[in-house]
DNA sequence: TTCGTCATGTAATGGGTTACATGATTAC
DNA sequence: GTAATCATGTAACCCATTACATGACGAA
């Protein structure tokens, strides 16, 4: 029962929960749809890849066109090897979802569990929402208090850099409040678009209901060919 | 010359330029001062102590009760081990502050020098800043090269922790135009990079008067006696 | 043919934490 | 006298990176 990790395991689960992939574009897609916030390296990810076949979380299956198997593999060709959530593995990533113990609430790991809000129950992300805000909150104190024990005795710079390491946070709770509202109030609204860019007609705000929030990909289509083609 | 990460490293040599401390006191002020964005433990703070003592960066000064009791005189408890900058080791501080490689602009190496500013020249100071923003805004041509991409493909959860993940570079990056700003227009006079050494310009510098850094007050002589407090 | 990308892996190393072990000093 | 804090350290582990090693495949 390796523990490899948390995030890197959670994250992988999750991806593959989608669909099968091999461990080339896994890591693409850790390092561009989630890796905004974090990237991983194949020697982190290949081991992972491992135990959790170990438990039985994954099993590999060599690659699509599974040529002939005749080949010998150690001199030969060198096949893919696609990676598939078992039921087990599926079991285990529901169970890290609804984890919502106080790791749960770290930079990384919320941002981990947010990107897959997709697929979590609404309670849960409700309990994760506040949780993280909590946490949040908790760190503004400490700040706050941090600050008015030493502000004298800080140059400006050491000053400023307080200053907006705090407004940073307070940006993040005002975040979380609006998405906690926006969960209470039944449907993901999301403010008006902010961004100067027009180009975001695509998504929601078809006149106050949209057929839900998550919106997974329905349909999807496993094509597991051109993921962030270049 | 163990290398011994940079960080904890440039942060300790920092804070004890500005006066001695033992390895107790030092870990508080990474913590608090330093450590909005950082905690270190025990168990690398002494470790790397050490090793800096082996380079020849610091002196252990055995703290005996002879100490000057004006040092620390709320407390009176008296320290173990103070550790001194040497003057290889200032030499050594100097010199990591003005390296501007690429490292310098990783989030956690740049908020370590912003930190130490106040002890940095100010044509430092401005390749730091324009070296910041730049690795800032390559991130950003990143991130939306990838969202354009792959928007399609992901659900609201994720396209809304991508836009809020930009929204903070987007941050950042008008934060460092403020700096970058409020440095110019500080005092432009003369940028002499000439011949930097010849006086002590290190110490203090507080060159801000006016900038549009929040007005401060003079920090002096930081009393290296009670961080204490709750 | 050679180069760039796809694809999988391992060994050495790095940088850090946790848990543990020890003891001095102060506050009550 | 005992509990809390101050104070210093070590050993075991954790998670991930870097550099390396291998090899297939398509395109120039």
């Amino acid at each position: 029962m390796s523990r490899r990790s948390g995030i890197l395991e959670f994250a992988i689960l999750g991806l593959l929960r989608e669909s099968p992939m091999h461990g080339y574009e896994l890591r693409k897609r850790l390092n561009t749809s989630l890796g905004v916030f974090r990237a991983f390296s194949y020697g982190s990810l290949y081991p992972c890849l491992k135990t959790l076949v170990a438990n039985g979380w994954l099993i590999e299956e060599s690659g699509g066109a599974a040529e002939d198997p005749l080949a010998a593999p150690l001199t030969g060709r060198r096949a893919k090897i696609v990676y598939r959530l078992t039921a087990e593995g599926k079991e285990h990533f529901e169970e890290l979802l609804s984890q919502t113990g106080p790791d749960a609430y770290d930079d990384e790991s919320f941002a981990a569990r947010f990107a897959f809000f997709g697929q979590t129950s609404r309670d849960v992300r409700m309990r994760v929402l506040e949780g993280r805000r909590s946490r949040l909150e908790e760190r503004l104190e400490k700040m706050r208090a941090s600050l008015a024990r030493t502000r004298e005795r800080l140059d400006d710079y050491t000053l400023e850099l307080q200053r907006h390491g705090m407004e940073s946070v307070e940006r993040e709770v005002r975040w979380l409040n609006e998405l906690i509202e926006s969960e209470r109030s039944g449907r993901d609204r999301r403010r008006s678009p902010s961004a100067p860019s027009g180009d975001d007609a695509a998504q929601q705000d078809t006149s106050g209901e949209t057929g839900g929030l998550p919106r997974h990909r329905d349909s999807t289509r496993p094509d597991p060919s051109d993921d962030t083609a270049t």
